[in-house]
DNA sequence: AATGTTACTTACTTCTATGTAAGTAAGCGA
DNA sequence: TCGCTTACTTACATAGAAGTAAGTAACATT
């Protein structure tokens, strides 16, 4: 029962890798089967459809992500942004992978409803979250740039799956900048 | 002969409009024999691989670009902005479409060598001609922002293709809002 | 000890995308 | 008119992904 946990949660690992490595229909069971030495229908046996796992990865991830931000929650604003932006550094850094919202909002119209309804979800947590942080860091004064909150928090909901997708094209030199300047157009104080 | 070039080149219209809306590997031959009402195979006469029209559709979309920025040299660098940003309102209204770039960037580790080679000397055209324009707009004073022109043009490259792909999950209002951000972040003159 | 549950395997079905081989009908060029 | 090319069609081959049905071995529960 403990290995069987260990075994249900390795499949779900290593699908987020490969969804967000190569994509939602690129990878399959097999793939997974043989990382960890078992068979095809063994996944079947914990996640029926490959729609059932897909679900898990993408609630495993916005796990992830509301840990992270109740970590820096009544923090300084800029430590949460800085803990998103070490994120995307991982994700560029281990395998030019994208982030799962990228992911799944590139193959929109390509993943049934309910893949749809729950990267929407999740997408609409972090930008909700984007935008609080940019409002807390204005109003304390800690961020200064000239712009809405809102307006900023949509910037970065758009560049940040987009650095990723540009930059696992054209370089790593070019995914720094564009984090970099993310970094700087927050005018910290 | 007539017919047939239309027919080649109707092919390689609904394999845009095809790999646009729903990616790359999701289209397949049948919908667009479907589509002009002949047969399957007789996609495969025109282009025996689905590699070959993948080709094809990136060659003309490059072909589009290096059009539009021609009819716009020499002339005000807001102008070809413009134009892009143009470009960038008829994808997302016509059906929510990604860029070419930004489907091919997110697929880029699930296709051929010679797709990935094709897709990002494309891109490489396309950042090369933004930091251009960004560089002349900067030195004749007709933009004024605050980064080097290198940076915006990288921050337009990552936020254009990201700005389809969240906006169409996060819906018009989200998108526009982008865009009218990308406009008021040259700080023309 | 009997029963049920968990974690798989084996073996299969179904479906669909991709691609090929061979043929046909129409037109064009010499 | 002969022969070649163009633009297809019909029919088939192949491969691989997704999913199911049935069984087994080990362990837990009562």
């Amino acid at each position: 029962m403990d290995s069987a946990l260990h075994t249900r949660d390795k499949i779900v690992e290593l699908g987020r890798n490969y969804i967000l490595t190569i994509g939602y229909h690129a990878f399959n069971y097999k793939q997974i089967a043989t990382a960890l030495n078992i068979k095809n229908a063994a996944i079947h046996h914990y996640y029926p459809l490959k729609e059932d796992l897909g679900l898990a990865v993408i609630e495993k991830d916005r796990q992830e992500f509301v840990n992270m931000i109740r970590l820096t929650a009544n923090g300084d604003p800029l430590l949460g942004l800085e803990a998103l932006l070490d994120c995307y550094d991982r994700y560029f850094k281990d395998g030019h992978k994208l982030c799962l919202v990228g992911t799944f909002c590139s193959a929109y119209h390509d993943v049934s409803e309910k893949l749809q309804i729950a990267s929407a979800q999740y997408l609409n947590v972090i930008c909700t979250w984007l935008t609080e942080v940019m409002q807390a860091g204005l109003e304390s004064g800690r961020f200064n740039f000239e712009i809405t909150a809102q307006e900023m928090a949509n910037n970065w909901a758009a560049i940040l799956p987009g650095s990723l997708q540009i930059g696992r094209v054209q370089g790593e030199e070019y995914f720094y900048q564009v984090m970099d300047s993310l970094r700087k157009s927050l005018k910290t104080k």
